[in-house]
DNA sequence: AGTTCTAATTATCAATAGATTAATTAAGCT
DNA sequence: AGCTTAATTAATCTATTGATAATTAGAACT
């Protein structure tokens, strides 16, 4: 192994990069944004040296603001998903002065444009398939503030009984289809590229009448469903 | 940059790895199955020299069978996706001596044990996220073989009329909504780990007879619908 | 038991990419 | 004009990893 000598060229005149000069907290901003984009684009295997070179900044940069590209991906992540829920969703969908039908179309017209949107999906799939334990905070959140919320004002749509008790898988699982369908849809559209000539807002308007129509009859059904394996 | 000499230690006696030999299909057909198992964990990103430690066999052997890795993959894929239709459901899903709600039932009951499956699910998202144009083609099938047929049996279901025309975009997203559905289901699943304590069966179930009871409905409707963007 | 064929191994190569370091440069505030 | 420090230049380390060349040995055949 030949011994390594430490030789470093001292730069006398070089073409310089143009360089802007930004306070740090900025900075980081700016790297941030552009690396969900990247990463949404790239997944796990997006490279530093890309991502600062679309950034138009130098590599080196990016380790004065973020230790690894670990921790850079892990902001990412958190970004993506603490954004993904408005708070006024939750007054909306307990709303009950509003047509179920109603809170629902406007939820999830909103919620395509947040959340079901390109670059959100696929971080969602990329942080999932690598293992990242962060989808299964998400779908809590979903469960607690969507789910069960629709479980209730499905209840109060479709009988009149009070008393039902806690609300059971099998009933979350009948509300999971709905908000599926709308996930896969937009799995369709920015994972693989289905493209469709459709009404979009007919399209929402149609699944959700179509499920709300089903509910009335088949979700006071789920009362008594005894939950086994 | 220094000239650099190839030299290659000839070895006198090293320990051997104990050696397996075997005819060449036979060893190739090991390594695709491995490398399915493989990939539809680790995705891209997968090593391998890890998949040639799972298979017990060394790493350069992989390459006298596949040219490259990323043809390994490529055939990988293309086997997950081959392995993805069983051609009795063709006959199952227009066989309309038997009602559709069994029909249904039947093929789903299948298909989540053969495509809606840990491997197939992750290797098609893994695919669909880096691009590959494979889960095109799949969509297509799908929609030939899936969509179509049973846009075609609700026609017959909701409606005498005969002369619908071709099938709509808008009538194939109305069926779409029940398979996204349990595609959303399976990806919670084996993607987020998202466990439920329910009764497959009766979920399923449940989820058909809601769709078709919504279908009667308003399946009809989409007779007169115009398609505009 | 030796010969031969070639499957499988051992030993590397070469390129990539995350991360670090030192010196230098210049933006913009006071 | 001077100072502070953000940012660049430039070089490099190190580990990883896809891929290849050279060597070894399993088993079928004679």
């Amino acid at each position: 192994m030949p011994p390594k000598v430490a030789k470093r060229k001292i730069s006398k005149k070089t073409p310089q990069k143009s360089r802007v000069r930004m306070a740090p907290s900025q900075r980081r901003e700016l790297i941030l944004a552009g690396a969900i984009d990247y990463f949404a684009e790239l997944g796990f295997t997006g490279k530093t040296r890309e991502l600062s070179e679309r950034l138009g900044i130098t590599q080196p940069l990016l380790y004065r603001y973020f230790p690894s590209k670990q921790v850079l991906m892990e902001e990412v992540f958190e970004i993506i998903f603490l954004d993904s829920w408005q708070k006024e969703w939750d007054a909306l969908l307990e709303n009950s002065s509003i047509p179920l039908k109603k809170r629902l179309v406007t939820f999830y017209q909103q919620y395509f444009e947040d959340s079901f949107s390109r670059r959100w999906i696929r971080v969602y799939l990329y942080s999932g398939l690598a293992g990242t334990g962060m989808n299964q905070k998400y779908l809590k959140m979903i469960r607690q503030r969507l789910i069960d919320p629709v479980c209730m004002a499905l209840r109060a749509l479709c009988s009149d009984d009070k008393n039902w008790g806690p609300i059971s898988d099998d009933e979350r699982e009948f509300v999971w289809v709905l908000h599926g369908s709308f996930f896969a849809y937009a799995t369709r559209k920015y994972i693989f590229n289905h493209e469709t000539k459709i009404n979009f807002e007919g399209y929402l308007t149609r699944s959700i009448e179509n499920f709300l129509d089903g509910a009335k009859a088949n979700y006071p059904k789920l009362r008594s469903v005894k939950t086994s394996s």
